[in-house]
DNA sequence: TGTAATGTTTACCAGTCGGTCAAATTATCC
DNA sequence: GGATAATTTGACCGACTGGTAAACATTACA
C-alpha cells in the first residue's frame, strides 16, 4: 500500500518536488486562461504530460491544486508593493512601483490572469487573502503615501485609489492583452508596447495631461 | 409541428420578446460571473425561472445565447467612447469620458465583467469585434486626441495608451469590485467609493501627482 | 369555437466532469 | 538482490454537461 500523500510524509522526495512543480506549472497555464470553474483536471493533466490519477496522487482535489497555486504565486505577486519604500523619494518610489508592476505584467502575465480570473468571479477562493494580508499591506503603504501628501512631497490624493489606479493600468497589459493587441494592430503590438506604456504611465502619474504654461523647464 | 425558432419567424411574438429578454437577463447574470466555459445552461435556466429545453427553444445553443448577449451589450458599452466629441474642449471631453465610463462601471458592472471574462480568456468569441468595430472606433478617437496634442491643447502623449488607462482605471471598479471592497474595508466600501474614485481619477488625469510650485492658483 | 401555430415539459442521450480503486510498476535503502 | 515504500496506470463510478425527441399545453386568429 502507500498513500502517504505529500502532506503526510515528513520529507519530500525528489520526484515529489519535480512532479508538483510540473503540475503547478501546467495548472497555471490552464487556470489562468479558463478560471477555476472553466478548467478541468483532464486539461491540466494533459498539459502536465501525466495521467489524471497520477495528478490526483499529488493533489487530492482540483481545489487543492488551485489553493497551492494561489499560495505559491501570491507572495511573489505582492513583492513590488512590499518593496515600496517609506524612506525613499516619493516620486521615484511611485515611478519605481509602476515600472515594477509593468514588468510583472510583461513577464508574468499568467499569474496576473490567474488572480484576475479569480477576483472577477467573486474571489470565492481567496477572499481571506484579500481581506487579510493584502488589505494589511495596502493599509500600510497607503499610510506612507498619505504622510507624503501631508508633508507636501506629493499632491494630496486618496492613496487607496492611487494604488488601485496603478494596479489597473499596469495589469491591464497582462489581463487584457488580446484587446490591447487587437486595438494596436499588427504594427504596434510587438514587445515595444510595454515601453510605450511605461513612458505614457510615467507621464500620466507624474504630470497628468493638462498643459501647464508655468511649469519650469527641466 | 412547429420549431420555427425565433430566427425563422418573420415577426416576433410578444412571448418571444419577453422570454428572450428574460433569458438574456439571466445569461448576463451567469456569464458575467463564470465566463463562457464556466457557465452552464442549467444555471441560466434556473436564474431565468424556466426549464432548460424551454430555454433552448429560444436559443439553440449556449453559444447562440452568448453571441446574442454580446451583440446586444457591445453597442451600449461603446457609447461613452462614441460620445467623445472632437469639437469639444479637450480637457472637459476627457473628463466627461472618464465620468461616463465610471458611471457605467457603477451602473452596469455585469456588462463590464462579461467583457472582462471574455477578453481575459483570450476573447475566443469576440475577436472579430475587437479587431473590427472596436479598433476602428479607437483609431478614430485616437486621431482626435493626437490632433489636440499637436495643437498644444493637451500634453503630447500616446493616445492609445491614454484610452487604455481610462478603460482600465474605470472598469477596475466593476471588474475587481470584491477586491476594492476588501481593501477599503467595511467603512469605505459603500457607494461613496465611486465618488472618491471620480475625484481621484479627475485629479490624476488632469494634473498628475507631482507638486508644482509654479502652478497658477485657480 | 375550432384549429393551426406557438410554446412548454418530461424523459432521455452520449459525452465529460471530478474523483476512486486496486493492480502494476518503479525507486529506495538495507 | 530483495523487501518495502513510492509512484503510475487503466478501469471504473455517479453526477453533471449540452442538447434532442416527442408528447403535451397554450395562444392567436379566422
Amino acid at each position: 500500500m502507500a498513500i502517504p500523500r505529500a502532506a503526510k510524509t515528513q520529507r519530500r522526495t525528489r520526484i515529489q518536488e519535480e512532479k508538483e512543480e510540473q503540475i503547478l506549472e501546467a495548472a497555471l497555464d490552464v487556470f489562468s486562461v479558463s478560471g477555476f470553474r472553466g478548467s478541468t483536471i483532464d486539461q491540466i493533466a494533459e498539459v502536465a504530460g501525466m495521467s489524471k490519477p497520477n495528478l490526483l496522487y499529488y493533489f487530492r482535489t482540483k481545489e487543492a491544486m488551485h489553493r497551492a497555486l494561489i499560495d505559491r504565486v501570491l507572495f511573489t505577486w505582492l513583492e513590488p508593493l512590499r518593496a515600496f519604500n517609506a524612506q525613499g523619494n516619493p516620486e521615484s518610489e511611485i515611478r519605481g512601483y509602476i515600472r515594477r508592476k509593468l514588468e510583472m505584467a510583461r513577464d508574468f502575465p499568467r499569474e496576473s490572469r490567474l488572480f484576475a480570473n479569480e477576483v472577477l468571479q467573486g474571489a470565492p477562493h481567496i477572499e481571506d487573502e484579500l481581506k487579510g494580508p493584502l488589505k494589511e499591506l495596502v493599509d500600510e503603504k497607503a499610510a506612507v503615501i498619505r504622510a507624503w501628501a501631508k508633508a507636501g512631497k506629493i499632491v494630496k490624493c486618496d492613496p487607496y485609489h492611487l494604488i488601485f489606479s496603478i494596479w489597473s493600468t499596469t495589469q491591464h497589459y497582462a489581463d487584457f492583452d488580446v484587446q490591447v493587441r487587437a486595438v494596436l494592430g499588427q504594427g504596434q503590438s510587438g514587445e515595444g508596447r510595454f515601453e510605450d506604456a511605461a513612458r505614457f504611465l510615467e507621464q500620466l502619474f507624474v504630470d497628468g495631461l493638462s498643459v501647464r504654461p508655468n511649469q519650469p523647464a527641466s
